[in-house]
Parts: C-alpha cells; structure tokens; sequence
DNA sequence: CGAAGTCGATGATCTAGATTAACACTCGGA
DNA sequence: TCCGAGTGTTAATCTAGATCATCGACTTCG
C-alpha cells in the first residue's frame, strides 16, 4: 500500500460524515488499489460503459460531463484531489456519464468488488460513502438553479465562490484567491454559457472590482461583494456535515 | 400499521435495487410513520430547515425546488406516489432545498430516528435507498444538460419523455400519452424556460405532429420521433438496476 | 528557429427566448 | 348567478447572450 498524503486526508473527510472506528479507517486504508495517470482531456470512465473501478483523485483535476446530441457539452461537477469520484460505478450497473481528465491526474483506481466488499462489511463506512454521495448531489442542485436561472454574472460569480470553497477545502487556495483549474471554455461548459460570453463577464466581474485577475489566477479583494453578486450560501456544501 | 398498496409497490422498487430478504422486507413495512396531508403548494420541507422526517409520497406530485435571490424559481424534480422523497434527510443536517406539494398529497412520514436505525440494522436496506438516491442524482444531471445545453423544443420534448417513462413506472400512464402533473409555468420551472415560451414550444411541437394535446393530457403518437427530437436516452434512468 | 495548436480578447451582427400586455376559458365559491 | 383567481393563448417588442470572425500571446515540438 502505497502511502499518499490525500489517502489520509479522505479518510479524515469521511470521518466527519459518520462516526469511524479504527477497523473502519483501518479498512478504507488497506482498499487494494492500482495507481493509474490519466493524460489531460482522456476519459476515465464513459458513458454507456460498465464501471469496473471507483477512483479517488489524488492529483490533479477531472470533471463530469455529458454532451447533448448537437455535441455541445455540459460538464455536471468539477473534482479536486481528495475526491472520491465515481462511487456510482460501485453500485449502479452503467455509467450515466463521463469522467474526463481536466489536467494530468494521478489516481487511485479501486477495483468495484473490493469497494463493495468494504460497504457490506462496514456500515459506517458505507454510510459515510453514502453521505458523500448525497452532498454531490446537493451540488448538482445548486448548478441546476445555477444554470437555468442565474444570469450570466451571477452563475459566473456562484461558481467563483464554489471554487474558492472547496480549493480551500482541499488545500489549494483560500477566500483570497486561487488558480482557476479551467480554461474559459470549461468555465462556460460549467455554466451553460459561450467561451466568448464568460470572457466578457469575467471582465465585467473585474471591471465591477469583484475579482482581480492574472493569468489563471483569481483573487477576491471582498469575498461579501462576491458572494451577495452570486448569491451564494454555502449551505448546499454542507461543510458542516459531521457524525 | 396502514396497508397502503404504494407500500408494497415501494418495497418492490427497492427489492430491485438490492437483494431484500423477507426480515429486510418485514423491516421495511414495520417503520414507524404517520400519514400527513399536504394542500397543493404547501412546503412539506423548507431549504434552511431541520429535517425531522422523510416521506414516502403515497398520493399526488410533489416537487423539489430551489429560488435565486431574484425570485426565480428552479423545479430540480418532480415526484410521483411510491417515491421516497428527502432521503437525504435522514442522513444530511440541514435540508438544502425546498419540497412543495404540486397537488393534493398524501405521504407517509418517517421519523428519522427509525429510519437511521433501520439503515444502520439493515445493510440491504441501506443499500437499496443507497443506490434509489444515485437514481436521484443521474436524473439531476440528466436535467443539467438539458437546461444547460438543449434548447427551448429539446428542452420540452426532453422533459415529456421523461414524464411519460417514469409516470409509467408509477402506474398512471405509458408511452402513448399521459395526464400532465404540471402547469404550464411549472414546466417552465422545470426547464429553466418562461411560461410563455413553453406555451409556444409546446403549440409547436404540436405542429410538428410530436404530441397530441387536450388539455393537460398529452398523447405521443410516435414515441420514436419524440425521443429523436429530445435527444432522449433512458439510460440515465438506470431501469435495469435490479440486484 | 519556424510551424502549428491552444487560449484569451474583442468587435460586429444576429436570434432565441424574455418581457409586457391583452384577452379567453374554467371552475369553485359567495 | 356572478365574481375572481388561476390558467392558457397570442401578439408586439426588446435584449441577453450566441454566432462569426479576427488577432495576439504562448507553448510545444519537429
């Protein structure tokens, strides 16, 4: 087993979704897994397909996607490592949708047996695993409402703040400012919009002194302005979310 | 104990989703509830609020929704008798969305004490609304690229597509038409759409020759020409889930 | 080094769907 | 019986965001 610092930090995560004990930990902990790379833009899993492995991301970032028949695409969530992302496929029989490398991203790939194994010997754990799947759920809510009826400098905003959030959570920015993990195009697959819009109201959101841009990087010089632009609460996050 | 035949429709459903022996099944019928009465549009839970019970919908449409800070109101599902509606209750803190009575409803509510201990007693148990809540969340996706990525006739098609399937399912209807559970307004609710548009949108899919319309009843006289022009794929629906 | 690909920026124009405003129909209640 | 609220329908007009096109900065790779 190998030991990576994001093994220990899911582990914890999930500990704050039931209560674990330590043959509960002990067992996440000793999942049998292979390490696998994914080259940025292929395909972890596809839709239609069988799902053989669940993968917890312990680098780099991958989204959710679905394309329309006109090919258009709308990607559904945007993981950070730490993520344990298609815990569907231990439980449902197809896959319903892709998972699509962002960056180059490492990942611990468990097999869909072992994974099962583990939710019928340990229920806690289960019932962690559980709730993490119902706050993913939660999320792809808050982009419903996002998407169909926020206007175009808001649902760039909600998803500013949704960024800034869980790459805190994950150690990789704070309320400050951050890396974007996306090109303008992804942003606007996000939020159901064109590449070309998102870049005017990224201008606008700057121009309006709610964020400062460099490069990819995003800084937040009054988080409150931004959030009541967004209108966002992080209620839906459920960040609160312990035993 | 009421012998309502939902139920027993209820733990059917579930039996598909997992292996249910009969103490799993006796479990089940045995939870502790007490019938409500909901009046149309009256909020059987409020986003921001506790959640003391979930409910089981034994009669009338419900749905699920969340407001921007403008007003605007997004309809994130709609559900019919036999769904078992805010799982997540059980299981999350606070409740991150609004559910409100579409029609007249009668639901059975489950403290969530009883049904904490019920998934911590009965694996299977858990594991089946386990995998009835991923269903959720594929149908919550499925409506993210809808709204995000379809226009306004793929939209609307996309959603009678739906409608006609799962009220299907519940036994009020089937692939040649259906009584609509919605108004107008709420489909558009639901699509992220005006109601004036989805008058429009409807009047020309009626054109079209893709539906039949009389009153709120819809009638598909070719089901394949529905689904083309929706882009509709029932995979998301995940139907086959069985054991 | 130069070629090719990706990404961001920006102007000109177009259009799907929003907005506003009537009006008709239904149905339950005073 | 009439009234009024909630619906559905339709027309006129407006606009947020899409579409199309160009250009420059960077990166990567022979």
């Amino acid at each position: 087993m190998i030991d990576h610092p994001v093994l220990h930090r899911m582990v914890s995560k999930l500990a704050q979704r039931a209560t674990l004990d330590e043959a509960d930990r002990e067992a996440l902990l000793s999942l049998p897994f292979r390490i696998k790379t994914f080259e940025p833009s292929s395909y972890l899993v596809r839709e239609g397909g069988p799902t053989e492995e669940s993968t917890l991301l312990l680098e780099g970032f991958a989204y959710r996607q679905k394309l329309a028949v006109s090919g258009d695409r709308q990607i559904l969530s945007v993981h950070v490592p730490g993520d344990f992302v298609d815990l569907e496929g231990a439980l449902l029989n197809v896959a319903d949708h892709n998972l699509q490398a962002r960056t180059r991203c490492e990942v611990a790939a468990i097999p869909r047996r072992a994974l099962r194994a583990l939710i019928d010997a340990h229920g806690r754990v289960a019932h962690a695993l559980w709730v993490d799947t119902l706050i993913d759920g939660s999320i792809f809510r808050e982009w419903l409402l996002n998407v169909g009826r926020r206007d175009s400098k808001e649902r760039i905003a909600h998803l500013l703040c949704e960024f800034a959030k869980r790459l805190e959570l994950a150690g990789l920015g704070d309320e400050n400012g951050y890396t974007l993990p996306m090109t303008q195009e992804q942003l606007a697959d996000c939020t159901g919009l064109t590449s070309v819009h998102v870049n005017r109201t990224l201008k606008a959101l700057e121009e309006a002194g709610l964020i400062v841009r460099s490069g990819r990087s995003v800084s937040i010089p009054n988080w409150e302005r931004l959030r009541d632009a967004a209108g966002f609460s992080e209620l839906y996050l459920h960040l609160d979310q312990a035993a």
